[in-house]
DNA sequence: CAATTCGGGGGG
DNA sequence: CCCACCCCCCGAATTG
């Protein structure tokens, strides 16, 4: 039987701390002690920690080794808690939970700091970032917190997104201490090798200075790449129109300037975004060491604070290279998001198509269509990301006579956005609800149309239908999100007892970093852990949940 | 002068 | 035609 335990930090190093009972109050007097790495250290029994933030307090215990099985975030959870009662956006930190509790002013949170390039948050993170609070309030908290859950629309899956979301805390802190490995010769190589030459002065490396005289010469004018004003101007004057410099728009025209332009771009992005000052900042004695922000994202998909590390183009992935003798296990969940519609619609022809382990839109082509794999994979992502145009539509069409269930399940979502309701994750994870204009846009949330037509506003506008299509993809892209919280807790427990580590994730791919020897069983342990995700998070059902793995010494050489 | 917006690219 | 969903990051231009 593990035990519970709440766990805050005091002034100077120390701790204060109490043992909890099975309904989460205290089952006996609260201590304080010295040292905070001791007090932990010396209580493995301890299975699951309550704490007011893992970013706060869980890199000084992993910089002094130790590791703990499982926590309880307070803050994490004050900010599902909030989503799900409608309040998001009110202030998360415990004291702020504390002072609605007792009906006083609600501190606001502090604000976000950017992140230190090149850092490791152990030192200077050595408390939690919120206002100060008095241990027996973070109790309190913690308390009505319990109730909380237990008065959401569904209790235990509303307890398993808290846990999870506090999984995924620890993995992420995790991560950030063991770094992804990244070879700074290989990348300075590669940049080389692309990009020509620095010169003295900091301008443009040799190949971008070519290729910016190469499109000049092909417009017989001085014409700068990089000003979207000067291209359109030039191909103006060259007899064609062109009503942006993006990429698709350019490659449509015969024109001598488009090649070199496309490839300056190209380099130009390489250049500014992952080149020499970002290797500068972000990779230290062989590692890159982003810093993860769990549940960044309204869906519950993670961001990171700085360093561009979701945004890692392929070509960079060269530079990611395993130790001597380690290799990296690359593991990418097939066709997550098709999987996870059958899974929460519970549509039946939809869950035999992704029952199995192999590829999801051959089987859903061979069942539905006379069309391609491409055709039907398409129709279905059209479903889901709701797609208003194009060839889709048609399969679309076909899709839902086959998979009503699937299809009203987006499309009931969809609704609720349109109508100004909010939709909810399979574990919870709820949608932000229609505020005051302003304050949304400021969050990106599409609103409803309001005065334009002089209308009633709901329903009609293309503002409803854009907020349609965010709370139909929120569905999916979100409980797809629960799903890999859970696949990442499944995977750090099945790897705890191997010098494996897991070095990367993004949305729906993880990396583990292992001596060549525990790779077969790395990838063994990640096949299990998508398939386990999938009972845990969404009941039992035919739906399968594969990976393809990949084990590399290279990041590149996956896939 | 600093802060914000825009345009374009990268990732899933 | 390539669009639809969630993001980050950069430099230049614009605005306060």
């Amino acid at each position: 039987m593990s035990e519970r335990w709440a766990l805050d930090a005091v002034e100077g190093g120390g701790a204060r701390l109490v043992p909890l009972d099975r309904d989460g109050l205290p089952a006996g007097p609260v201590t304080t002690e010295p040292d905070l790495v001791a007090a932990v250290r010396s209580r493995p029994e301890v299975g699951r920690w309550v704490w007011r933030s893992t970013a706060g307090l869980y890199p000084r215990l992993l910089a002094a080794g130790v590791r703990v099985e499982r926590c309880y975030d307070v803050e994490a959870a004050e900010q599902l808690l909030l989503g799900h009662e409608g309040r998001l956006g009110e202030p998360r930190s415990a004291a702020a939970a504390w002072a609605r509790l007792h009906d006083r002013p609600v501190p606001p949170d502090p604000p976000a700091r950017a992140a230190e390039p090149g850092a490791q948050s152990s030192l200077f993170d050595a408390g939690p970032t919120g206002p100060e609070l008095p241990f027996t309030a973070l109790l309190e908290v913690y308390a009505d917190q319990e109730r909380r859950h237990g008065a959401a629309e569904h209790p235990d899956r509303m307890r398993l997104l808290t846990a999870a979301e506090s999984a995924g805390a620890l993995v992420a802190a995790e991560m950030h201490r063991a770094g992804l490995p990244w070879r700074a010769d290989v990348h300075r190589a590669l940049l080389r090798e692309l990009l020509g030459e620095r010169y003295a002065g900091g301008g443009e490396p040799r190949r971008l200075a070519e290729l910016a005289d190469e499109v000049s010469e092909a417009f017989g004018r001085r014409v700068r790449p990089d000003l979207p004003a000067d291209v359109v101007r030039a191909f103006a004057e060259a007899g064609i129109r062109v009503r942006s410099t993006r990429r698709w728009e350019l490659a449509k025209h015969d024109h001598p300037a488009v090649a070199p332009l496309l490839e300056y771009k190209k380099l130009y992005r390489i250049w500014t975004a992952h080149g020499w000052s970002w290797l500068q900042d972000w990779v230290r004695e062989g590692r890159f060491r982003p810093e993860y922000v769990p549940g960044g994202t309204v869906s519950g998909r993670w961001t990171t604070n700085g360093g561009g590390a979701l945004q890692i183009p392929k070509v960079i992935r060269q530079a990611v290279v395993a130790d001597e003798g380690w290799r990296l296990v690359v593991a990418d969940a097939a066709q997550l998001e098709p999987r996870v519609l059958a899974a929460i619609s519970r549509d039946p022809g939809l869950m035999e198509v992704a029952g199995h382990a192999d590829d999801l839109y051959t089987r859903l082509s061979d069942r539905a269509f006379p069309a391609s794999r491409d055709q039907a994979k398409l129709a279905l992502l059209g479903a889901i990301y709701g797609q208003t145009s194009g060839d889709g539509l048609k399969n679309l069409a076909a899709l839902r006579r086959r998979y009503p269930r699937a299809v009203a399940y987006v499309d009931d979502a969809a609704r609720a956005g349109e109508e100004g309701r909010v939709v909810r994750t399979w574990l919870g994870r709820t949608s932000p609800r229609s505020v005051a204009a302003g304050e949304a846009e400021e969050a990106g949330i599409p609103q409803e149309e309001e005065s334009a037509t002089g209308g009633t506003g709901t329903g009609t506008g293309a503002d409803a239908r854009a907020r349609g299509r965010f709370t139909r993809n929120f569905v999916v892209q979100g409980s797809a999100a629960d799903w890999a919280l859970l696949m990442l807790a499944a995977l750090r427990r099945a790897t705890a007892g191997m010098r494996a580590e897991l070095v990367f994730f993004q949305h729906d791919e993880v990396i583990v970093h292992c001596p060549a020897e525990e790779a077969d069983a790395v990838a063994e342990a990640i096949h299990s852990a998508g398939d386990l995700a999938g009972r845990i998070a969404f009941g039992e059902t035919p739906v399968r949940f594969p990976f393809t793995t990949a084990t590399v010494e290279r990041y590149s050489d996956a896939k």
